[in-house]
DNA sequence: GACACGTGGTT
DNA sequence: TAACCAAGTGT
């Protein structure tokens, strides 16, 4: 309630403490914020489901999830006892496959060391697999309304143009200082309420780009806007471009069904279901890759009949350019020599497993261009009209009569 | 510190 | 189109 703002002094760096900036910020909360599912419950496991599923992924997207999620294991015992096949179907499209892994684990570890009761310290909370230092201040401070203070892109994106301070927000000595700015303007209540609301302007004013400083509560005490600079504020460090890669994969048919492989546990989409593939050497071409894979990983022979079309997809630190052909087993008996499990399915049960999501743009193709069974809208004609999907930008395809050069 | 780890929206 | 970004964590 003073009126005059102080000076503390941590680290070498003299962090302002005036309280009239939590106050507004808190103000402005209390009159804007969205009402998000997660906001509407006080149960500690729903909040620490939605912390994980916004990691690195945008509101609007977790929405529909975690609405389906807390239907589908409405409870921490639920999750834990649930098979990690049911968890990552409920995950499947929202990317970041390990997150699902771990919030099953975690559950696990709750229930056997907690005795069902998420711990109510950031430190405790710190110890479970897939929580890290933003999440456990995240949930202690809104779930249990702990005094801990989060940082996470938003926060370090409003602190940094507020204190003007130039620098990556992502290296250490600029993050440790916005941790210790974050902790040092927590009010003494409410700090979850504080938390979200720093959160809450960095995702709807203070945007990245083009933020809208006219509607911003702290616009009058922000450093960088007083010299013009919020829209260069934080300064992030050119990323490198993508490698490419270019792969091959086929979806192979025998009796009236589909060969399908899991993936290993761990690593890249792990514990995810995939049309069998791999990635093209240097000289070979995409229809040889496919065959030694199909024997390298599977111990089968195929014949590679047809192209049925050729995706993009980027990864998080790589993209690659799919070749997709329609095969016919020759000969052999399917076994997992380099995938965790592999199976024959029908078609109208591809539904049941979880894929990435460059497959399932595979999938709507097949299932969209028979009549029936398929999952989402129909798609237009293969080869001729590769489908518009969401999901996965198409490449042209290539004609059936022959590549281009 | 650097890199692996998905996907979709925005500009 | 391509780069950037998102309520980050683990190794």
């Amino acid at each position: 309630m003073t009126p005059c703002a102080t000076l503390s002094q941590e680290g070498g760096a003299k962090i302002p403490t005036d309280d009239a900036i939590p106050r507004a910020l808190l103000a402005w909360y209390r009159r804007r914020r969205r009402d998000l599912p997660w906001r509407r419950t006080g149960d500690p496991y729903a909040i620490w489901v939605s912390e994980v599923m916004l990691q690195q992924t945008q509101v609007a997207t977790v929405i529909p999830y975690y609405e389906r999620w807390m239907r589908l294991f409405p409870t921490l015992s639920a999750l834990a006892a649930a098979p990690e096949s049911r968890v990552l179907k409920a995950w499947e499209g929202l990317g970041y496959y390990a997150r699902a892994r771990n919030l099953r684990r975690a559950a696990a570890q709750v229930l056997r060391e907690h005795g069902g009761r998420l711990p109510d310290t950031a430190e405790a909370l710190r110890r479970l697999p897939g929580v890290g230092r933003y999440t456990a201040g995240a949930v202690a401070s809104i779930a249990f309304g702990r005094r801990e203070p989060v940082v996470d892109g938003n926060v370090a994106r409003v602190l940094c143009r507020l204190q003007r301070l130039r620098g990556n927000p992502k290296t250490p000595p600029l993050a440790e200082r916005l941790w210790r700015i974050a902790r040092a303007w927590l009010p003494p209540r409410r700090a979850g309420d504080f938390n979200q609301a720093l959160m809450e302007l960095g995702a709807t004013v203070c945007l990245p780009r083009n933020p809208l400083c006219p509607a911003c509560p702290l616009r009058r005490r922000c450093a960088a806007r007083a010299r013009g600079e919020e829209r260069r504020l934080p300064r992030a460090p050119r990323r490198k471009a993508l490698p490419h890669v270019e792969g091959a994969i086929g979806v192979v048919r025998h009796a009236g069904r589909i060969l399908i492989d899991r993936r290993k546990p761990e690593g890249l989409l792990g514990g995810l279901w995939e049309f069998p593939g791999g990635k093209i050497e240097p000289s070979e071409t995409p229809e040889a890759c496919l065959r030694r894979e199909l024997r390298e990983e599977l111990g089968i022979e195929a014949d590679v009949l047809r192209p049925l079309t050729v995706l993009r997809h980027a990864y998080s630190h790589f993209r690659v350019t799919l070749h997709v052909f329609e095969c016919r087993l020759r000969r052999g008996h399917a076994q997992p020599l380099a995938c965790a499990e592999c199976r024959w399915v029908r078609p109208a049960d591809l539904r049941n497993y979880a894929f990435p999501a460059a497959n399932r743009s595979v999938i709507a193709l097949l299932l969209g261009s028979k009549q029936g069974g398929g999952i989402t809208a129909p798609v237009a004609t293969p080869l001729v009209h590769p489908p518009r999907i969401p999901m996965c930008r198409q490449a042209p395809a290539r004609s059936a009569a022959g590549r281009r050069t």
